[in-house]
DNA sequence: CTTGACCCTCACGCAACGTGAGGCCCGAGG
DNA sequence: CCTCGGGCCTCACGTTGCGTGAGGGTCAAG
């Protein structure tokens, strides 16, 4: 009734290597040896065998394998649930791999096939990106769902502010804050208007110089766009103000607009948190809204009347701006409350 | 601008070793050396190890990317794709190993903690049940759901036929009768009354030593159960065949009764798939009935017609049978039609 | 006596590094 | 000037589960 290796290997569909390296490593010795030196293999070892094959079907390691069996008083069951929660975990990470791969060849499935540079430049980012976002934020970010036209489309404007530069166009020129308004219009679409993102992707910007150098857009032509699209919000709060006034604004507004996103992005989270107007968050970032207007536009309430006025007014001035008509009437419920306790 | 080893490291959050290995294997060389050996990483290093890392990401193999890299005239796109239908294929692998385990885990979760060998054997018995049986029929086995509880009772029943044999008690004896009769029941049971699934089993117990082994039937126990069977069906018969005519069967009906399986399974099969009871199909299943009729009860189409009446006073005819009353209808359609035929 | 099918024992190869071992390089401090 | 610590170098073996020869016995059949 002894089987040999090629005998057990037909039988039981492994080769003779496989069972070859069993021996070798005293995972299933044979029980005996004929003269001319064979392996034999007996019922015990056939039924050891089977069970080899069980527990290798679960995909527990050989080393595993040897343990459970020459050693009985190891538990089963508790390795079982320790190959679930193994195969859970590798199963969720291979389906959110596939997740991406599906959406890198997504990126390019219509219109004819590019260069394979692109799909490098594309991955690339896609894998900076996935350092900077979680996947839920990345499943609705644009920048990342369209990432090959979304790269076209801002190395274009990157193009035309260089161009602008390169002729020496001065910021305030009325090409420059056309410019300046379209870059971010396009900003706060791309960033689905969502001013916490528009932090995350600044930056990303400043930490990657790959990034900047792929878009072409340099630290140079970031402070050129800023400062343009300040001189086109101040040219429409000129209208409003008085000579002095503007003076004022001209030396600060751009310095202070860059504490915008951080305010922004507080004020949309306080407002999907549900935080009332009048708690003491609202009324610290309604605070903090305050010093920002005053640390641009001076002390005097007239002014900020004014500054009110156009406003309402002048619609654009909310355009590129990330906020909503509901984040402004928080804001200013905010701001109403906290001026109330203070004339108290 | 060059970096070492370990500052490129840090930065790419990747070892040192590693870009020993990328360097060794051609993947990643530094563009330079220093004077005292060390490898200084350039621009386009640092450029070309981030495409690296993106592929990477992908599950690319360092060889492929190799390949991608150094020929772009290679097809990302094509790549990806085989990626996405690699990871399907091992996600669909791995959920139906997660599935093996749980259904594990679960045919011991209630009571206490089994031995290890009661593990080990109802594992044996799974895996050995996947070389018989498809995902979807294991799905509905009652074997193999409940294969620790199934394995007991079976266990139990071929002790129970054992302790008859070495009583030496005859299969017409009542309870052998009896015993064979709550057998087939069992049986018709446990395999989802499907006739298919009867043979499956059968084939396996015939192939797998270790099957008879672990429930404990051996083919002499098989054999004294078939014959008890036929003899509890015989003796329902014989109020309703002449001596002559149960002279007959006894000496065939045994015999027969190995036949019936198949048969049934292909009725069932025919049955289900819609089709019509008057088929060329549906006849040359009617004519095999007949035969096997014939076979076990002569040619006289008098003795049928006692048989037919037998059935329709004795329900328990039916029992342990694995047929429905539809399947019975319908080969009783079927029969119709090839005797008409037979009578034009 | 030869042939062909089995069997044996090395021993390298695979993928992507981890982990030392033994030794050179280099700037800072005594 | 010496030394110390940290970084760098080049081997080279280990990991997992076998595949794939190479070189050489064994055994029954022709």
């Amino acid at each position: 009734m002894n089987l040999r290796v090629g005998e057990l290997a037909r039988r039981s569909g492994l080769t003779v290597r496989t069972l070859h390296h069993y021996d070798s490593i005293g995972l299933l010795r044979p029980s005996a040896r004929s003269e001319a030196g064979y392996r034999l293999y007996g019922r015990a070892d056939i039924a050891r065998l089977h069970q080899i094959q069980a527990l290798r079907g679960l995909g527990v390691s050989l080393a595993d394998i040897g343990a459970i069996l020459d050693r009985p008083d190891l538990s089963l069951p508790h390795l079982v649930e320790q190959q679930i929660r193994l195969l859970d975990r590798q199963i969720a990470q291979q389906r959110l791999l596939r997740e991406r791969l599906a959406q890198l060849h997504g990126q390019f499935r219509d219109g004819e096939e590019p260069a394979l540079a692109d799909w490098l430049t594309t991955l690339e980012m896609m894998t900076m990106y996935d350092r900077y976002f979680s996947p839920e934020e990345l499943a609705a970010l644009p920048f990342y769902q369209d990432g090959a036209t979304k790269r076209e489309e801002w190395t274009a404007l990157a193009r035309e502010a260089e161009a602008l530069m390169r002729q020496s166009a001065s910021p305030r020129s009325e090409a420059a804050q056309a410019l300046a308004r379209r870059w971010m219009c396009a900003l706060e679409r791309d960033t689905a208007a969502n001013p916490a993102w528009l932090m995350k992707l600044n930056d990303m910007h400043a930490h990657e110089d790959s990034l900047q150098a792929q878009l072409g857009i340099t630290s140079a032509i970031g402070a050129f766009i800023m400062t343009a699209f300040a001189e086109s919000r101040l040219a429409l709060y000129e209208r409003y103000l008085s000579a002095d006034e503007m003076t004022f604004m001209r030396g600060h507004y751009a310095q202070r607009m860059q504490a915008w996103p951080a305010l922004l992005a507080d004020l949309r989270q306080a407002l999907d948190d549900g935080m009332a107007a009048d708690s003491p968050q609202a009324r610290q970032l309604a605070g903090r809204w305050l010093e920002l207007l005053r640390g641009y536009a001076g002390d005097d309430p007239e002014t900020h009347r004014k500054i009110r006025l156009a406003h309402e007014r002048e619609p654009s001035l909310n355009e590129g701006t990330w906020t909503t008509p509901a984040l402004l009437a928080y804001l200013g419920q905010a701001v109403a409350t906290l001026q109330a306790d203070a004339g108290r």
